[in-house]
DNA sequence: GCTGCTGGCTAACGTTGTTAGCCATGCTAG
DNA sequence: CTAGCATGGCTAACAACGTTAGCCAGCAGC
């Protein structure tokens, strides 16, 4: 499954990333991230099979940078449930394309590190306290991410009460449950 | 911006939305879509500028489908938030392949028929009666939606729960809002 | 009957991911 | 010390993609 990765494998995801989080989707190419490195494209076979196993590299990258912002962002905070949604935005919104290819299609799992999409999820379910309610939370964090990201909103100044009003809703759900 | 098509262009719209509905994203290409029609790719350009027109036109399909449904399903209901969120999810996951491309990125709206916008989204914005609450409703149900259609959620039975959840809470602050 | 538009066609280009196969370098075993 | 082999480059090439250029058959209208 998830194979340890040389270190020049690691530099060829290093490079990979910068192109893809400078430039985008379209610029991760197998020949872009093969010049940046200044070797010809076939070259970087010897060292990953194939695109799809950079990609996932690079995925697993974002996973754990943003399963450590969601620890640190909770881990004693006065208001975790805010400090995990800013912490959130803030990673989308400084990695767009970074968190785009990490959600817009079925994850890899097999070419994952076992742990780690669970790892990113502990911090939300702890706060939450069941899955369930986990689980609407973050569609609800993800939905405004990405439909802000993918230009969805019309440009009115509403987004951010948009932000509050939901909030707000699990707040109030989180708290009648456990009352 | 937004040309009449041909009753050629027409045909070629529906077998691309064929392709897509069937096999998914990767089977719509101007080869294949030129193949079913039995002609040749090339020759699809004397009725479409190109392939981003085509997606276009297939994305306007798609809401304008989307618009009738919601319009359908909240007119005269008893729960008009429940059955709209049930033709939501039922939109969804009849034509996953089309809704991923209507929401995977930033619309086209230059090549999309004015107002069908607003009146796919008019359906929620009158019922939650805020375009904050709106918007926030609406990034919760595309957030389950496509993380489920993406796979996202373990298959342990409790995304319907999760649902509710989302409903209940946004349910409790639009009744809280308007005591 | 000529003109010109419509809607096909073939050939081709540049880009993509990927494979095959060659070769230099350098380590290691005998 | 040398033979052999793994490592990691390379070039050439393929199939599929979107797209352009340019050719031509058929048909409508003056």
């Amino acid at each position: 499954m998830v194979e340890q990765l040389s270190s020049r494998a690691d530099e060829i995801v290093a490079a990979g990333r910068a192109l893809l989080e400078t430039e985008g989707a379209e610029a991760l190419t197998m020949r872009r991230v093969a010049d940046a490195l200044g070797i010809r494209a076939p070259s970087l076979y010897k060292h990953l099979p194939d695109k799809a196993a950079l990609e996932a590299a690079i995925i697993a990258d974002g996973f754990t940078e943003a399963a450590a912002a969601f620890e640190s962002a909770t881990s004693g905070a006065a208001d975790p449930m805010g400090s995990l949604v800013r912490a959130f935005r803030t990673f989308a919104s400084e990695h767009p394309h970074m968190y785009r290819l990490m959600t817009e299609r079925p994850l890899p799992r097999d070419r994952l590190p076992p742990g780690l999409e669970a790892r990113t999820a502990a911090p939300l379910l702890r706060l939450t306290g069941s899955p369930a309610r986990a689980r609407a939370a973050w569609a609800f964090i993800h939905g405004m991410v990405i439909l802000e990201l993918n230009d969805r909103f019309p440009p009115d100044g509403m987004t951010e009460e948009a932000w509050e009003s939901g909030i707000e809703a699990f707040v109030a759900v989180s708290h009648a449950d456990s009352a």
